[in-house]
DNA sequence: GATGAATGAGTATTCATTCAT
DNA sequence: GATGAATGAATACTCATTCAT
C-alpha cells in the first residue's frame, strides 16, 4: 500500500513539510532574538510562522528541541562558510590569510545578524552546546597555528591571539548589529590594528 | 511620609534594614549568577537571603527593581574601583597606563566574579541598562584618548582600540571565570599583545 | 528571629494549612469520584476545594502527587479500622470471626463510600500503590489463616477463600455504591453464604 | 444514499473494509489494555493498526464510537458463548450446570483476556454501558434461577449467590491476568468452594 | 478512500505579586 | 515589618478532530 519510503524523492508533501520546519526556525529565530532566549513564548512563534501551537509538535519534541534545530540549522549554514572561508586562504601568509579569513567571516555573519545575537547570548546559557563558538575556535586555532609555523605568530601567546581576535569580533558584532551597522567594514581595521599593534 | 531619612545619622534600625536589604542582593546576585537572569525565582532568592518572599517587596517595588538594585549596587561598587585604576596612571606614559589600568580593573573583577557572569549576560538582554559596559567604556575612552594625545594612538583606531581591549577582557574574563581560575594573570599578556601588535 | 521549628506545638497557621490540606484532598476525591481518575482537571477540584490552582502546588508536587496522598490519607483511616476489626474477633472461633470482620469492614466502609469508589478503580491502573487491597489481604491472611489453624477452613482453598471474600465484597460495594444503597446489611447474608455454600 | 448495503452478498470491496475496521479495533483493544482507557491515543491506534488517523473517521464517528464499537464487537463474540455454555448445561443438575458453565466461561475468556480487563477496567467508568457484566448477569440469572426452582438454591439468596460467583471470577481474573497464568484452572475449584462453603 | 499535517481547546505547571495574620 | 499561603495570568504540552492533497 505504500510506496518504499526509505529511497524516494522527496515528495510535495516532504517539501511543504519542509517549509512549514524552516518558516517556524525562522520564527523562533526572529522572535528569540527580538525577546531573549526566554522572551518568545511559542503561541507567539507558531502566530508568527503562520501555524498552529500544536503545529509545532509535529516538528519538534519540545520547546528546547526547537531551540536546538534553530542553532543547528544555522550551524549547519554557517559551518561550511567558515571552512571555506579557511580553505581560501590557504598558503597564503598569515597576515593575509587572517585578513581574508575575517573579511569573509564577517561578509558571512551579516547574512545571519539576528542569528547570531541570539548565538552570543546563549553562549552563556548553553556552553558549546551548537553555538557558533567551537567552529571558530576550531578556524582560528588553525590559522594562527599556520601563523606559528611560519614564525609570524609567537608560540606562547597563540591562544591569546585567537582569544584577542574572536573577543574583538564579538564585540565588533554586538555592538553593529545594536546600531544596525553592517559588520563588512570593522573587518579590516581589526585585522590591521591586531596584527601591528595599538601603538603606531 | 516618614520623617525625613536622607539627613539623619543611620539609626540601629537603618543599619538592620540595610544589611537585610544587602543579604537580599547577595542572593539575588548567586543563585542569577548559578542559573541564569530567568533561572533563579524570588522564593529561591529570598530563602537563600534568609527571609520570606514577602519581606522583599519591603525593600524593592518588584523583582526588576531588585535586579536593578543589584546591578546599581555592584556598579556603585566598581565605578570608584575603575575611576581609581584611571587615575592612578594619570601623567603615566600610555603603555604603562594602561597596562596598570588593565592589571587594576583585573584586580577588582576578581572580587567581584559572580556578579561579572551576570553583567556579561545582561548585557545582551538590556544593553546599557546599569551594566558595567557604559563605565568602562567611558574609563577606556579617557585612556586611550590620552594615548592619543600623546600621539600613542592613531585617532582614527581610537575606537577600535577600546573594542580590542574591552573585547578581549570580556573574553578572557568568561573563559577563566568558566574554569574557576583567576583573571588577574591574564592582565598582563593581554596588554602587552594589544599594544605591540600578535607579530613578532 | 525564627521560633524554634522543630519542636512547637500546632499553631494557628498550621491548623489552617492542614485544613486547606484536608479540603484540597476531599475534594479531589469527590471529582474524581464522580468523573474518574482522568476526569477531574486540577482547576475544578481547585474551585471545590475553594481555592486558586496555585495553592494546590503548595501542598503537593504535582497532579499525581495529590492523587497519590488521597489514597495515603485514606488508607490512613481505614487501616487501623480494618486492623481494629481483625482484632476485635481474635480468640472467637473462625465463623463467628470472620462475620465480624465482615460487618465492621462493610460499616467503616459505609462512611468512605466515595473513595472505595475511586479505590477499586484504582486497583486496575496503579496495581498494589497504596490501594486498599493489600491491606484488605493481610487481614483475610490473618482471619482465614486462622480458620486454617481451628479446621474450619481447609488449608488447600486458604487462599481461594479469601479471593471469594475480597471478590464479592468488591461486587457488593460496587452495586451497592451504584445503587445508593448502604453496605451494611449486605455482610451477614455473604458470609452466611461463603460458611455454608451456595446449596442449603 | 448508497445502494442498499443490508441485503447483496459482501463484496470483496466489504471484506477488505471489514478486515481494516476489525485490525482498527485489535489495535484500540491492545493498547487500551496496555495503558488504559485514556492512555491510548487514537495515533497510536492507528499506527498500530497500520492505517493513518484520518482513517479512523472513516469506519468511526468519534473516539467514543470506536470504543464502543470494540465492545460491540467483543460482546458480540463473547454473548453467544455465554449464551452456549448455558444452553449446554439445560437439564442438568445445578450443581454440575453451574460448574459446566463456569468452565465454559473461563475458556471462553481465556482467549480474550486483553478485552477482559479492558471491560473490567471500564465496567466502573461506564456502567453497564456495553460491558460483559449483563450478559453475565443475565447468564448468572438464569443458572442460579434454575438452582432455584430445582431447591438446591434457597430463593432469598439467589441475587447474592449471582454476585458470589461473578465477584470471585473477576477477582481470579484480574489476578490471573496480572500473573499470565490461564484462567480456566481456576473454574473448579471456584465453584466447589462456592456450592459446598468455605467450612469443611 | 487513505493520508498525515494542521488545528486549537483543554490541561498541568510555574512564579511574580498580594495580603491576612 | 516579617511571614508565607493564596492568587491567577502566563506558558508548555497533548490529543481528538478536520481537511487539503
Amino acid at each position: 500500500m505504500n510506496r518504499d519510503s526509505s529511497r524516494r524523492r522527496p515528495t510535495l508533501r516532504d517539501q511543504q513539510r519542509e517549509a512549514a520546519r524552516a518558516a517556524i526556525v525562522d520564527a523562533a529565530e526572529e522572535l528569540i532574538a527580538a525577546h531573549g532566549l526566554h522572551g518568545a513564548p511559542l503561541v507567539e512563534i507558531a502566530k508568527r510562522a503562520g501555524v498552529a501551537v500544536g503545529t509545532l509538535y509535529n516538528y519538534f519534541t519540545d520547546r528546547d528541541d526547537l531551540v536546538r534545530a534553530l542553532f543547528e540549522s544555522r550551524r549547519l549554514t554557517l559551518r561550511p562558510m567558515l571552512a571555506a572561508a579557511v580553505e581560501r586562504g590557504r598558503g597564503l601568509p598569515f597576515a593575509a590569510r587572517l585578513r581574508a579569513f575575517v573579511v569573509d567571516t564577517f561578509a558571512a555573519y551579516d547574512q545571519h545578524r539576528r542569528f547570531l545575537k541570539v548565538a552570543i547570548e546563549a553562549e552563556h546559557l548553553r556552553p558549546n552546546n551548537n553555538t557558533i563558538a567551537p567552529d571558530m575556535q576550531k578556524a582560528l586555532d588553525e590559522i594562527v597555528g599556520e601563523g606559528v609555523a611560519q614564525q609570524q605568530v609567537e608560540a606562547d601567546v597563540a591562544e591569546l591571539v585567537t582569544d584577542v581576535i574572536w573577543g574583538t569580533m564579538k564585540a565588533s558584532v554586538l555592538r553593529r548589529i545594536a546600531d544596525g551597522r553592517p559588520l563588512a567594514p570593522a573587518a579590516d581595521p581589526i585585522v590591521t590594528l591586531i596584527l601591528r599593534g595599538a601603538r603606531p
